[in-house]
DNA sequence: CGTTCGTTTGACGGATATCAATGATTGTGG
DNA sequence: CCACAATCATTGATATCCGTCAAACGAACG
């Protein structure tokens, strides 16, 4: 339909690479988490934390494996599932640079709850369990910045879940792709692109349906022209409309 | 069927009341987000907060009111929903004694996310926003208790996400049971009591189906033996076979 | 004892999962 | 540069789960 060769989707570089100490520092200032340091501070955090990269696709960490490390986001994209009963896996969440993946609960003592999947090339910087807590002891208004970061995941959880719960499948694909939008949406001529390459597959997960499904209502809305869309792709041509159908 | 005449689930004393300071304390002690802190730490806390008695059925806020009060459950329960598009409410999360209730993000600023209403005669302990973030500053143990505590909250929303979005209606139905026994069952005679006055519309919202849906599979569950079930409350008889069901 | 609220059961139709096949896009190896 | 393979997307046909409407029943409460 659209004759583009190429996704819009930013994938990042070719080959995953460490992230150099200058993007280590500049991702650490622009983490709401450690938006509050000041410099010292700053490198005081920047020395517990090792970088590491990760080609898209590759996975970082799997549900159910000892929750050794605590990742923060630096670059790219992570997607969060849990295997569901059919072996299928259910995306839970998305993680955008500053977001925090792994666990903050009994760090070290259990195993991860989610499988974390990078969808584009990305960096992560990593802690050690024992180190994160110590850097929470020693600068406090980090822990406050990480509660209220946590808490507005929680929220974001609790929406996708009332999403989720109610409606016709059509609604739930509009709420799953506002939310999309919401948090990774950025201002094309396509539209509002969803930033990341989510799979009609990953999509139906989100939202609780099949990929044909999702397929099918993307295919109407594309007619109508509220949306474009390729393989792995969405942007939002009318935001309010869906979110009208979303409710 | 049960020919029981009272519901086996608590539901705390008939009239609400403020509750005493005694049990204030007992409250603020027990809660696992101040239990790291002595009796002069508690005693500091104690005097930032007042206590509110709530009456089964009650609303303590609703979604949209502005958030001036951070609150901790000390007695009974409470349940978090939003509104879907339809009118109805979808439950998203269920409050116990020590969970925190209200905003933690950007407090005092925007509004509640969630309706919260009184399951049962519910006894509060009320912080306003700037006395939170004191309490916070001033007991950096409780900020990562209370990280700690969000961060399990929010693995239990994905859980919940996850269940709710695969599967059909009765994996679903059989999934939300055994999260809410894993979250407050309690052994009885008549099974591992959830202790939680819920209509099975309370449990349609929480598994994404409706009244009629969940009212059938428990009556063929309690066929076949696997719960008892009466006005209002559920008992696993067979937990693991529900389990098996969910996946 | 009547009213109200919650639950149960039935019948029905439509939304949607499932199965199946084709078409499009991307990346790879010749 | 082209052809191939692999992955993803689309579309159709069909069966069925389950949401909707409707009615009756039981429990709790004043």
């Amino acid at each position: 339909m659209a004759g583009r060769r190429h996704t819009p989707v930013n994938l990042g570089c070719a080959e995953p690479h460490a992230c150099s100490p200058a993007l280590r520092r500049r991702a650490l200032a622009g983490a709401p988490m450690f938006r509050a340091l000041d410099d010292a501070a700053l490198a005081d955090v920047d020395a517990r934390c090792t970088a590491v990269g990760v080609a898209a696709g590759e996975v970082v960490h799997r549900a159910g494996d000892p929750a050794d490390w605590l990742l923060v986001v630096a670059t790219g994209r992570v997607k969060l599932t849990r295997p569901a009963v059919d072996g299928t896996e259910v995306l839970v969440d998305l993680a955008r640079p500053g977001d925090v993946v792994g666990m903050l609960t009994q760090l070290g003592e259990s195993a991860y709850p989610e499988t974390a999947t990078a969808l584009t090339t990305t960096c992560l910087l990593r802690f050690g369990a024992e180190d994160f807590r110590e850097v929470l002891r020693r600068h406090p208004e980090v822990a406050l910045a990480a509660l209220d970061a946590t808490a507005a995941r929680l929220t974001e959880a609790r929406a996708a879940l009332r999403a989720v719960a109610a409606g016709t499948s059509e609604q739930r694909v509009a709420a799953t792709l506002v939310r999309l939008a919401d948090r990774v949406g950025v201002p094309r001529r396509e539209g509002l692109l969803l930033d990341v390459p989510l799979t009609r597959a990953d999509l139906a997960a989100m939202a609780g349906t099949t990929t044909e499904t999702v397929s099918r209502v993307l295919s109407r809305w594309r007619a109508d022209g509220l949306i474009t869309s390729g393989r792995a792709w969405v942007a939002l041509v009318d935001r309010e409309a869906i979110a009208g159908l979303a409710g």
